[in-house]
DNA sequence: GTGAAAGCGCTAACAG
DNA sequence: CTGTTAGCGCTTTCAC
């Protein structure tokens, strides 16, 4: 390990002469100067962080609470806090609390959740960070929340209960409100939406995008013509048979997976996507791009998100006022080619 | 922040005796001891990692650098590289090089990869890790490596050219041995196999499992029965149009997408998967389980390669004897409804 | 049992 | 321009 002190040895000066050098605070001869950066770089110094963050008491870290990295969403949301840190030269520490893996989709135990979190916050803090994003798998109003926090927090992907911290999510209802509104535009009239669960967030959101675009084109909302799937492929197979014997022309699916769905049970009965009937999907998860035809899908701003959070961290650390509003993020239509022209027009 | 000193202060006692007992060091009477754990306790204490590392001389820590955390096999190899470091007591941090988004497929820019690299390994010294896991973003040999590096090292999901540093990847060629053995269990004989580009190290490796696996049931290898597909879904239907027609009962598509593109096939053309022609995928992707019929595909032990790295890599940090050779993690086989017997068994 | 002292690597304030 | 000193929070001898 060298250290300045050895540095400061072989070139005869004092250390703190070696780190003012190091750190270009001047004070030093040309000739001493160059000296010290030479002689440093031959004998491969490496500036010692904690020494450094120790001495200088802050850490210029933030920490990042993932519920599951290995969640589709996860990875994307950390690559934008990590980019935007990177930017502004902050650093990151993850913090994984594999929740997916350990507990699937019960979040009854909240307790163990409880515990999970506060360990977490707990060794970040230990950390000396300066802030924690905390990134959830799925859109929830969180049940627990961390119990002792002295460092500004952010919501990335979800939403605390109560509204003491700030939250960055997405706008599921404008961008389900869009790709309808895209439908109609092309024509159609009778379009069939697949949910997810209705105890779902998504759906709920998604639901209010696609009636008001309907309502705002005068178009009567047909309970009829909503079914609801658990996001699986297959129940986008069933739900399409059902839409589809109802005389719809478009299907929007409230994810890729159940539109997905809809692909098969066209392939299967020969209709063709973009021209028989159209397909929407949402998500834009990599099977969108990859089939055929390609998926017309709505894009989630999940590294935006993270960028987002790390910007209003940043902020709230540097102790201005935080709001602890919820930001929503618009979602970015990818128009492909699974919607068409409405085969026929005439109502 | 509450420090050892303010304790001490507190309960009247020196920081090195609030120092023992918090680290359950004894030497310090029942009565005191209980008054000093009381008292953190109610100030919220929270050791300084920073101090305590600088003073121990031992991070604990070991560094991830991901090429590309946003690329499908990664976060499952952090994952797992996380958990078993957790289970030891270890930390990581974590180092995203955004190779993929920044250049896509595009590593001929060996200077800038290098650079990074470098500046990565220097980033990840400064925090005294002990030890860094670097994950490839694909299986190939790597032809950038750090310039100086003063720890272990171990590569995930590729392998450092000229075999200086141990790696662990997964074994390509038994998976699809197995796979294709049980295809010919099924009764199969023309069996087509839909390949990534020719210059994969996976195609490559795959390749030599199919044909072995024919090669020991006695099959001819029939060149024509091998397509060249990109990975994607639509080079997979074109694939299959070509092999279909060539009379195979069963086509092996060397990953997920590409078989999905003979099922988006076979849906055109009525041909019922599992009955009329089998199918199997490589990668176990999401999708591979929520198709219709599900696909009989290959699981890739990602979590499995980064629990090995971690091991492999503290037995390095331990100064245990460091062999660099590649280790082969095997791939486990997910039979599910894409292959059924042979429809006519009788050759 | 308990505490004083020294020091991990680095920086900042101040003196020369 | 350069060096001395002190100290960040913690631990570890080694005396008492």
């Amino acid at each position: 390990m060298t250290t300045i002190k050895k540095i400061a040895e072989c070139t005869h000066v004092s250390a703190a002469t070696v780190s003012n050098v190091l750190n270009g605070k001047g004070g030093a001869s040309e000739a001493k100067a160059r000296e010290i950066l030479e002689t440093a770089q031959r004998m491969h110094y490496t500036p010692n962080l904690l020494a450094k963050r120790l001495k200088n008491q802050q850490s210029n870290t933030i920490g990042i609470i993932t519920e599951d990295l290995t969640v589709f969403n996860t990875p994307e949301i950390v690559d934008g806090v990590d980019a935007a840190c990177e930017a502004m030269g902050m650093e990151i520490i993850l913090g994984n609390m594999r929740l997916y893996k350990r507990y699937h989709n019960d979040f009854t135990d909240t307790q163990k959740h409880q515990q999970l979190l506060d360990k977490m916050v707990e060794h970040m803090l230990s950390h000396q960070v300066e802030g924690i994003v905390y990134v959830g798998y799925h859109c929830r109003k969180l049940v627990y929340l961390p119990t002792r926090i002295t460092v500004p927090i952010i919501y990335a992907y979800c939403y605390p209960k109560g509204q003491k911290y700030p939250a960055v999510i997405y706008d599921d209802e404008n961008a389900a409100y869009n790709l309808t509104t895209l439908m109609i535009q092309k024509g159609h009239q009778k379009i069939g939406a697949i949910c997810g669960p209705l105890d779902s967030f998504h759906t709920l959101e998604r639901l209010k995008g696609y009636q008001r675009a309907l309502f705002e084109n005068g178009i009567l909302f047909n309970p009829g013509l909503v079914q609801y799937g658990d996001w699986t492929r297959s129940s986008g197979v069933a739900a399409a048979e059902v839409l589809i014997q109802t005389g719809v022309t478009a299907v929007f699916a409230f994810n890729d997976e159940m539109a997905c769905g809809v692909y098969e049970y066209c392939a299967r009965h020969t209709l063709k996507i973009g021209t028989d009937i159209s397909v929407a999907g949402f998500d834009n998860r990599d099977v969108s791009a990859d089939c055929t035809p390609s998926l017309t899908t709505v894009n989630l701003p999940l590294e935006e998100i993270g960028q987002t959070c790390t910007r209003l961290l940043t902020e709230a650390i540097g102790e201005k006022p935080v709001d602890t509003e919820i930001t929503r993020l618009p979602c970015t239509l990818l128009e492909r080619e699974s919607i068409g022209p409405c085969p026929n027009p005439a109502k």
